[in-house]
DNA sequence: CTAATACTTAAGTTATAACTTCACTAACCT
DNA sequence: AGGTTAGTGAAGTTATAACTTAAGTATTAG
C-alpha cells in the first residue's frame, strides 16, 4: 500500500505538480534512482541491482518517479526502461529560483504587474 | 518523536543537506510556511493561525526546516521571529540545475575536464 | 504580584510510507 | 514445450512522520 501524497485521511485535496514533485524527491531512494538515470538510462532490474531492496520495492519508487513526471519510462518487450523527464525538473528549478530569495520574488511580481497591465 | 531525515534503523548515515532540504519541503505544510514566509517574517503564533493545527506542531515543522537551512529564526523575548533563509534555495535551485537536462549535465562535466586538463 | 501570552518539552496516538513476501503474467531462450 | 528472466499486483508488516494533549518556562501586561 504505497500511493500517491496523502498526509491524513482530511481534507483530501489532489496534491498539485509541485505536491508530487517534492513528495517523490522527499526519499532518498527516489533521489538516488534520479541521479542513477540522470547517468543513463536504466532497465528496473539494473536499478535494483545497485540500491538494497527488492525489485518490487523498486517499482513502487518508480511508479511514484513517474507520477511527479521526473522519471519517463518505455517498455521494449519484457524489459521497462526508464529515464530522467526534464519537465518536472523546470517545474522545481522554477519554485526554487521564485523563492530563493524574498525581495527579489517580490521584484518579479512587480514585473508582471508592469508586464501584463490588464488581462 | 518527529525527527530529521531517518527513514528506516538501518546504515544510520547522518543526512546531508540537501537530504535535509528535500524532507523538508517534502511535505505540504512546511511548504505553505514557506510561501508565508516568502511574504514576510512571521511569528509561530501568527503561522499557527493560517494553519489548521496546534501552535506545538507549527513549532515542530519550523524546528524541522531550521535544521535544513530553509528558515532562519530569532526570538525577541517571548516572540519568535522567523525567516526565509536564502541559503538553503541555492542549494536546492543548484541541484535542480544540475539534474535539470541530462545532456547538459553531461555537457558540464566535459567542460570541466575542458577546463581542469590535470588535477 | 498575578494573569495572560508566547512559546517549549515530553510523551502518547494514529495513519501511512517504505518496505516485504508470495503469486502471477509476459517475453525470451534452448 | 519447459525454464528462466523481467516485471506487475495484492496483501501484510513495521518504523516513523505528523499530529495531539498536558505540563512546563519565560516574558509582558495589568
Amino acid at each position: 500500500m504505497r500511493g500517491a501524497p496523502k498526509k491524513k485521511a482530511k481534507a483530501e485535496k489532489p496534491p498539485s505538480e509541485i505536491d508530487r514533485i517534492f513528495y517523490a524527491l522527499g526519499d532518498p531512494t527516489r533521489r538516488a534512482i534520479v541521479e542513477m538515470l540522470s547517468e543513463e538510462s536504466l532497465s528496473v532490474s539494473q536499478l535494483a541491482a545497485h540500491l538494497p531492496m527488492t525489485l518490487t520495492a523498486v517499482g513502487q519508487h518508480l511508479q511514484i518517479l513517474e507520477d511527479s513526471g521526473l522519471v519517463r519510462s518505455d517498455k521494449a518487450g519484457r524489459i521497462r526502461t526508464c529515464h530522467v523527464a526534464t519537465a518536472g525538473f523546470a517545474v522545481l528549478e522554477q519554485w526554487a529560483r521564485e523563492h530563493r530569495n524574498v525581495w527579489e520574488r517580490r521584484l518579479d511580481r512587480l514585473g508582471d504587474l508592469l508586464d501584463q497591465p490588464e488581462k
